[in-house]
Parts: structure tokens; sequence; C-alpha cells
DNA sequence: GATAAGCTATCACGTAACGTGAGAGTCAAC
DNA sequence: GTTGACTCTCACGTTACGTGATAGCTTATC
């Protein structure tokens, strides 16, 4: 009852040589494989490879769309709902680029003049594209620092420490709709302070005031569920800045 | 006072490698050399580089960009222009696809159920940009069957009638602002159905009912302006369908 | 004016995500 | 039972850079 590679190529719109490809990495293997050796794809192997096309679209590389998806932690709602606000966040940076092209174009009239730093003032998506945000937020110096100690770190340093934010990431949303004081909670958001900690010893000063701010949210003690997505924003932003700074 | 390659590299968040590659393969040479040796970029070779980034963030490939950058009808007007409603376009599709996230949201809550075919409804990013919207207006016996004709021809024609549409976007772009009467536009508007009627003979019928369409509109006699962008975004579908089929 | 720190230059090989045939087997329909 | 449309597995090609390696340039400092 699978499809085929065409079947499933033409109803998808990717070649059939990128489902060859998927395969032979690993990525998305088919469920079924006929007495002839054709591939067959079942339903389940559709929404693998949706997922695969969300993050795609986000511009992983397929490297580590195979990791996350493949952990054994993985959970396919909370990959969407991921997904989901930093596709509003690509469409912002689209936004930018758009009223860039704008100014551009009455600069071009002679309208109106621009410096040289305007004129490419839309282009941060080349960047780590929660960089603007936190620079926006924390100002450049704190992120202009952070960067230069990560940077400095070894790779296994580096490595070492984004492993744990993935752990504290995932304990978190496992907790997001439970009792703040239940002894799980407790024991998450103990990691989450020795992680900052941790952070602090690198001078993320940065990372550290949004920790505070969060505590001192009274929300944390009254909406473990918004206090959980807020997080859950805050760990994603710290964990970008690793995983551009790694590898 | 030109700026070096790291000056450049900061400012507009790309890396030096990237410069030295667009300096390597010709797409943005410095406009002076240092003494030293050194690549000195001036402020023009900024706005050039602006442009390549906007066509790099629509998907071009860099050696088509340096295509359209250095013939000698490249007008950066106009490029700005079609780069603006490209992204417009880009933005529709990302649109599109976080319409579908959502649905998936849902669906995998088990609130709504979805088709396969709903399931990939957002990604039509991936095929021609243009042919959904070619899809929605003339219908998809229309496209299917141009496709195929195309698909039919050598490269040898497809290249030639992909020049001729070149040539005639080029000359109605810069009649856009000209009376509809003058000698340049009737030889223009002329050419347009010589290429028609050999699109016709490939049965491009879609393509044709379109011109038909713009030829009975009576803003072809009353405002070449408002024809001519309406044209150009014609033609620019038309040159998206061979681009694809090209090469 | 020597020397270190930070940039820059040119090879040249590596890589990610497929594209593009080549040659051979499979399947459905007439 | 033979087309025609699909499918398979090599295997090399391509695009847009990344990543050192090695060597020259420039500026600040002693």
């Amino acid at each position: 009852m699978g499809m085929t590679v065409k079947q499933v190529a033409d109803l998808v719109g990717i070649s059939v040589r990128t489902l060859h490809h998927y395969d032979e990495i690993g990525l998305l293997t088919p469920a079924d494989i006929s007495s002839g050796g054709y591939r067959l794809y079942s339903d389940e192997d559709l929404e693998q490879l949706q997922q695969i096309l969300f993050y795609k679209e986000l511009g992983f590389p397929l490297k580590r769309i195979g990791e996350m998806m493949h952990a054994p932690s993985f959970d396919r709602q909370e990959a969407l709902e991921l997904q989901y606000s930093m596709l509003l966040e690509k469409r912002r940076r689209l936004d930018n680029m758009i009223a860039l092209v704008e100014q551009t174009i009455q600069s071009a009239k002679g309208e109106i003049e621009m410096t040289n730093e305007e004129k490419f003032a839309g282009f941060d998506f080349s960047r780590n594209p929660y960089e603007q945000e936190a620079r926006d937020r924390w100002g450049d110096k704190a992120v202009d620092d952070s960067n230069q100690k990560i940077g400095n770190m070894t790779k296994e340093e580096q490595q070492a420490l984004g492993e744990d934010m993935n752990k504290i990431y995932r304990s978190l949303a496992g907790l997001r709709h439970q009792d703040p004081a239940s002894d799980e909670a407790q024991a998450a958001i103990g990691e989450w302070f020795r992680l900052l900690n941790k952070m602090g010893n690198y001078s993320l000063d940065a990372f550290k005031g949004l920790g505070q701010m969060y505590v001192d949210d009274e929300r944390f003690t009254k909406n473990i569920d918004q206090f959980g997505s807020g997080l859950a924003k805050f760990m994603r932003n710290a964990m970008a800045v690793f995983a551009d700074n790694r590898q």
C-alpha cells in the first residue's frame, strides 16, 4: 500500500534523486521495500518527510535534521511549534528585506539618502538569526562579549555546554504542563540555574540577565505554562548562538 | 579610500572567502587594488554587492546573477522593482507555509484531518515559483500542456525562444514611459505578437490567452504604463517557465 | 628599526545536497 | 510478449563556498 518514489516526488514537489539521497544518508528510509526492490513509502514516512522539509526551509543542514529527528526525545508536536515560531521569525526578516528594497528604490531615485550600514541593514539573515534580536534586547557589547568568549572555548567545551542546554531544554519542555512545585520541575529549574552559573563563568551576562528577568517575573510562580513557553524561546536563542559557533 | 575585504565582510555580514569567491568568478571585481595587492572596494562595488545579495535571497544562482548584472541592458532601478515584486511573492509563499504548519499542528492534535495532498500544499516553493500562480489563473491542463511541449523542444530551440523573450522584455521595459503610438512601441508590440505566434506553434495556449486578454483590455490603448507593468509580469512568468526548463 | 599582532594574498583540497547520465532490472498495459 | 514508463545502483559533476597552509603586507609598540 506504500507509494513509490515518483508518486511521493510528484506529491511533494521534490526530485526522485532527493528521495534516493535521503535514503542513502539514512535521513528517510522507506517503511517497506517491494519484492522487486522498489522503495515503498508509508503515510508515516510522508509525515517525516514533511518535518524534514520544514526544517530544510528553516535552513537546517540535513545532518542536523537527522540528528534531531532520530533523537529518542524527539516530539513532533514540540517540533512543529518550534518550527512555527521560527517561520514567523523568518517572515520578520523577510519583511525587513522588503522594507530595505523599498528604501533602496527611493534612494536610487534620489528621494532619500542611505549610509553604507543602512544599505545592508536588511541582510541580518546571513548571520545568526537570533543575534539581531539579542542585540536589540541586551545591547551590542553584551552579545559581542558572549560571542567572543564562546569563540575562545575549545570545541569540546562548547559541545559539552551545548549538550547541557539541550538536556535542560528537553526536560523543561516535558514539564510544561505540570505543577511548578513538582519535584521534576524543581530539579529542572535547579539544573537551569547551574547552567546559568556555568555560562556565567564565560561571562554570558546577557543570558544571565535574561534568566534573572524570568525569575523576577511573577508568572514564574503563577503559570508554569507561559513561563515554559517564554523559557523555550530563551533557550532556543541561546542554543542558536551555540549552534552558530560550534562546528 | 576603498574598503578592504574584512571591512566589507563585517559591514555586510558575509565572509571574506565569499568576497574572494565573487572576485574569482568575476561576479564582483573590486574597483581598485592597493600597492600591496589588497582588494579595495568602492561605494559602487557595495551597491553591486547589495544587488547580488538581493538576487541571491531570491534563489538565483551566481552564474545567472552575473549574466544579468553584466548585461549591457541592465538597469538597476528596473532590477530593484523586479526584486521587490519577487520578494512579495516569496512572502506569499512563506505565508502559505506558516498556514500549513498551523494546520499540521491542529491535525497532530487530532482537531482536523488532512489528506496527503494537503500535507504538502504549502511546499510549492520547491517548484517553479510562478507555476502555482499560472495554474490558478489558467488552469492545470494549460500549464501541464505548456510544460510538456517546452520539454519536448531541443535545448537549442528552448534557448532561442528564451532569448527572443528576453529581447522583447527588455525593449518593452525601456518603452514603459513612452507614447504607445511611437514607432518603437509599435515595433516592440509587433515583435510581441510574432513571439506569441511562435509560442503558439508549441501550443502555449495559456500564454496566448493572456496575450489576448491584454489586447482586449482597453488599458492597452489608454495607459501604456499600466499595460507595460502588467506585461512585465506576464513576461516574467513566461521567462520563469523557460528558466526552469532550460539548462 | 625590529618585532609582534592582525590582515591579506594565493593555492588547493574538502563538503553539502543534490544533478546527471549510464546500464540494467521491473511493472502494467496492450 | 513487447513496449513504455518506472525503478534500481554506481559513479562522476556541480555550486558556493569552508578550511587550513604558507607567505607577504601594515600598523602599533618597544
